[in-house]
DNA sequence: GAGTTTTGTTGTACGGCTGAACTATTGCGC
DNA sequence: GCGCAATAGTTCAGCCGTACAACAAAACTC
């Protein structure tokens, strides 16, 4: 037991659920997120057995549970292999596959797109648009994504899948309720309210749930996919560098959403100044456009050409990409002392730029954090794909169903 | 709703209850908690209807509950009082005085002690011995604090209380299970297991429930019993400075514990060794031990003594309390950045120095915090008074005892 | 003092889980 | 090939805790 409990045991299931009166059907509920954890975390395709003895519920409770999950289209039974060993071959049981999908959108400096994901994780329909948003407006870009959208989410309902909802990532502050984007400064954008913009439907007409998020932080569970540990720092290093803070395999956005702003630590309060109005922020070391400039290369280059320049041994990208990791090292360091995570994954720029900045950051990290001695400090590359925060966010909505199965059978 | 929901909503009662399988009897104990939550949270004695109708249960349940309450001794029955409408008198409920205690325990750099306090919030015991612990023995001190706390325990026991459990507050790095102490470098201490040293007993002879941790962490939580927003940071200054992020009431600990080590925050690089390692951490510039020798007192100095000297307009006082504002102040900017708090409390050596650091460090977070301009900081002086860790720890306890009355019915 | 209003209690109904018995389907030994 | 053991999944009575409704208690009102 942690000095006080804060977070739930690693291994168990998460169940959230706040403090409502509860009935007889809230166990129902609950047992059913249970059942639906058990089959949705395990490793291997369990048994309604299994399931009963990794949950603690009798077989004949998981078999009700199980086959409300069947018929409401989240779980799917597979033929009964015969085990070697004696005995009734069991059911196996895996997530539907194209029966219930979750919608990434995002717009970002340089693109805007959508991406649907089903239960198993496969991509089962996406589009992303290319081009410069620096300095857009709003209203015509949302209009723009909601044709994406719409066309996704027609595509995904001809093959008869439902869309369970839409998370839209954004680079910049969103509020915690997820409905009102108050800043966006490489957008340009500033207290937008893009649900009701987008306007989202399903085939049937009802509205859909539309949450809005920071880009970094659903990139962040993006990264979930892969093998990464259950609590970590995700650093999305873009034009502006953010960051998503997960623990426990969820993340944790502070009092109103605003946390990991990373790139506006002061790394030096000699260094230059910082379109915040500080200076020396770490964006000035280690953002997009200075790794660019300072390689020598124009501020709308692409991140290959800096590394094509790091494998020519470069001088100039040398040196430009070792200070940015000095400086991000910096204030990675202070991000362990104030946050405490052991694994730290850098995406975005620094994902391409790892094999010359991770090092650096890994030597400063483990020089400055106090904690270090002790649990030393993982950095790693990011494993999610491009657009990771399409990915995020559509795993963030299908989690959302997981974790409350009730709604949907 | 929050885009990725990681707390409970605001006001709601917190419940918090792992992915275990929920029987009839988990509908009981989690309806228990609801009932003492709104019992214990109240702003007036509430009747039983009254919390029938706060928790959306039904009279007739809340009516068994409650009794289960009453004869556990967590709750007491005050005489019905005539409202001044029509009906029966309602029979107000209250925590129970003087029947179940928390302990709060610990060691610190000048002090050690113990207090005890029961569900009302009332101090039944105290035993408190101040003398300089810099560089002591751990197993003498820790059979120091035994000595106490077995007095105290014995003086709440003679009065017919019971001592739910123990914390003991530590100035020092301490795990998330709360049982080992890393290092406390004021005390000279490092890779101490204090539990079992302390062996704390109950009156029948059972161990005590006892666990570590970080003296800022349990100093933030004593902030709670005045009225202090749900979500701050607490800053406890010190010999060293550390912090602890409450959120929605709970303390976030992060992943292994070790969050809010504020006092190595690098404020400049081009500034001062640290005994860290690095240079220019905050505790170079807001340390007490800085502060006073700054204003150009001895190291042991009380901290009254630059009140004084700064009531007096003393130049090399007012400068340094000055600069460990500012340093501070941008400390805390980054905190703010990285973690995303609204209300920030100043405790230990800047609640005495308010006055003089208070509007320097809020005119400097003003100024560095990115969301600054969409929702103000607010700092403030801490409430609670002095050993605020003690306190902080013997209401820990009760609040796992509210928080799981199952266990003392 | 009768009607009204609100509190708290009592008894029945119902939903959901358990546990044990039962059926289904395999492997193994002879 | 057949019985036996083993494992998976299903069926059904029993129990527990909550809801609902009726009721008892204790005030106020006119």
């Amino acid at each position: 037991m942690p000095a006080t409990s804060t977070t739930t045991p690693a291994a168990a299931p998460r169940v959230p659920d706040g403090g409502a009166a509860s009935r007889q059907h809230t166990l129902r509920e609950r047992n059913l997120r249970l059942v639906a954890a058990a089959v949705f975390e395990a490793s291997a395709p369990p048994s309604r057995a299994d399931v009963a003895a990794a949950t603690g519920l009798t077989r004949a409770t998981v078999s009700t549970l199980v086959d409300r999950l069947v018929a409401g289209g989240l779980v799917a039974e597979l033929p009964p292999v015969a085990a070697q060993r004696a005995g009734r071959p069991a059911v196996p049981l895996v997530p539907a596959a194209r029966s219930v999908v979750g919608l990434g959108l995002e717009v970002n400096v340089d693109y805007l797109g959508a991406r649907a994901l089903d239960l198993v994780g496969d991509v089962v329909a996406e589009r992303v648009v290319t081009g410069s948003l620096h300095d857009s407006d709003p209203r015509e870009v949302l209009g723009r994504l909601r044709a994406l959208a719409a066309e996704t989410i027609a595509e995904v309902e001809s093959g008869g899948m439902r869309v369970a909802g839409a998370r839209l990532a954004l680079p910049g502050l969103v509020d915690a309720r997820g409905a009102r984007l108050e800043v966006a400064p490489n957008l340009g954008w500033s207290s937008v309210a893009p649900v009701p913009e987008l306007d989202l439907r399903s085939g049937g007409g009802g509205a859909l749930d539309v949450e809005v998020a920071n880009e970094a932080k659903l990139a962040a569970l993006a990264e979930l996919a892969g093998d990464v540990p259950s609590s970590f720092l995700y650093v999305s290093g873009d034009v502006g560098v953010g960051a998503g803070i997960v623990v426990d395999r969820q993340l944790f956005l502070g009092e109103r959403g605003w946390n990991g702003e990373i790139g506006h630590v002061v790394v030096d309060p000699a260094g230059p100044r910082c379109s915040c109005g500080a200076t020396g922020c770490l964006e000035q070391y280690a953002g997009k456009e200075v790794l660019l400039r300072g390689a020598g290369l124009p501020a709308t280059a692409p991140v290959h050409a800096v590394v094509d320049l790091l494998r020519a041994g470069d001088d100039a990208a040398l040196d430009t990409v070792r200070r940015a990791g000095r400086a991000l090292g910096a204030a990675l360091a202070t991000f362990v002392n104030l946050v405490d995570v052991s694994t730290i994954v850098l995406g975005g720029t620094y994902a391409e730029l790892f094999g010359w900045v991770g090092h650096v950051v890994g030597g400063v990290v483990e020089e400055r954090a106090l904690a270090a001695p002790f649990a030393p400090v993982d950095v790693r590359p990011a494993a999610a794909g491009p657009h990771a925060a399409l990915t995020g966010g559509a795993r963030e909505v299908l989690r959302s169903v997981v974790a409350d199965p009730a709604q949907w059978v």
